[in-house]
DNA sequence: CAAGGCCTTGCGGGATCCCGCAGAAAAAAT
DNA sequence: ATTTTTTCTGCGGGATCCCGCAAGGCCTTG
């Protein structure tokens, strides 16, 4: 059994490192990836590998990566180790997740035994971990309560990414009013929606604008997510005639 | 002498300790605060000490407290010690210094020797220094080739934070023409202007949010810088008389 | 002093956004 | 199978945005 480590902070890198050969004495071998790219070549070559990644890597973020690793060998148990549990994070994790994969998120904060506790589990007794904190944050995303539908995330990073109207339709395959229908929905989701009666400020917002605000400060939105829809869009983009 | 070290994360901050105690061996006494709030605190109370921190820091971010430190004691020198050169941190950290004060900006990513370094330019030598990479940043940002005005990033955060061309006017005591004028010079700059002519994708941006989600992606802006304009705002929409 | 820049402001109009209203279509519940 | 609920859609209008045009103010330069 090998574990691949893509980490791009050597400390944590080395911190890494000495946990895993701690909590896994049984493991043969440990291999590290400064970035994204550098992680997805050695899953290749190394076709057995448990991986423990770091999100939020500066060349190629770890969503990115754990999603071409997954894609080509769905199997493979991945812990991410991240600081934060922005919903966007979670969100884009539980995204990318197979069928029945073993995986694991646990935060950098969380304590020295909780992390070779999560490795243990993980890659010995296959089963999932996540820290409880990204655990609600996860529920929060999922259900219903205060929790946003595929749809209505998808329409916030439409505008996030700055498309209009127009072109949110035509690449969702709806019509206009459609798009504005979930966006209103999202403008009262997010809180934004100024309800006619009460116009305590009135004017002040530019709903579109200020929803993209409101999901960025609640770290609904942030800049890989907004990275990787960026990247998604050109791809559209380029497929599309432009009249 | 003393060293206050403000770093949330236990690694780099006990990292840091030791790489000051092994650059100034004068140094007599090492603190540590794990957020903003408390660094404050610290600075506070041990009122001759020497300062290195994070930007980013979870509970109060490392910009405000550091300018809450420099408003307290402007001759205090600070080294931040940063995983990142965005255009948002580099601004915000020129835009708080005093007058003449003495500080430093390295990235985490630079070598030992350099922390080091930098740690005896800065708290023995009386002597800034500041990364290339840092300031590479900086020469764009404050330049004119492809530097932005202290108006246009004003206005850029304000259409960021989702307000409306009135209420910006408003704000910053400009006409509503005005401002408009402003946010077309943004657009130019950030390449998002459409020359009326070339209708290559014509309508598929708003470019208003277009010019926030490209300023996003540049790291013109980012979360931290966000939180704090926000803040200005709510201060700001307290004091108005909100008809 | 005049000439040329740069910033500000008003006007006006076309494009876009925001959204209530109400019927059609689809999905879910009974 | 029928009712109920949700979602999609068009219409219409008011508010906002985007911006060309042009007139006035301030500041530099010759």
């Amino acid at each position: 059994m090998k574990v691949l480590i893509i980490e791009d902070d050597p400390l944590h890198r080395s911190y890494l490192n000495e946990a895993v050969r701690a909590a896994l004495p049984e493991c043969d071998g440990v291999l590290e990836a400064e970035n994204g790219n550098a992680g997805e070549r050695l899953a290749r070559d190394c076709k057995s590998a448990h991986v423990v990644m770091d999100l939020q890597m500066s060349e190629r973020n770890g969503i990115e990566a754990a999603r071409t690793i997954w894609k080509e060998r769905p199997e493979t148990r991945i812990l991410f180790w991240s600081n934060y549990s922005d919903e966007a994070y979670v969100r884009g994790v539980s995204r990318i997740v197979p069928m029945g994969a073993v995986y694991g998120y646990v935060l950098k904060s969380a304590s020295d035994d909780r992390l070779k506790l999560a490795l243990r589990s993980i890659f010995i007794e296959s089963q999932c971990v996540i820290d409880r904190e990204v655990r609600g944050m996860q529920q929060k995303s999922l259900g219903n309560i205060n929790g946003f539908t595929e749809a209505e995330y998808e329409i916030l990073v439409d505008i996030a990414l700055g498309l209009t109207d127009r072109a949110i339709a035509q690449r969702r395959n709806l019509s206009v009013r459609s798009v504005q229908n979930r966006l209103q929905q999202l403008y009262v989701k997010l809180g934004v929606y100024q309800p006619l009666g009460g116009q305590s400020d009135d004017g002040r917002f530019n709903l579109r604008a200020r929803a993209v605000a409101v999901a960025l400060l609640r770290k609904l939105l942030n800049h890989s997510a907004l990275e990787r829809a960026e990247a998604d869009l050109t791809a559209w983009l380029a497929r599309q005639p432009h009249n």
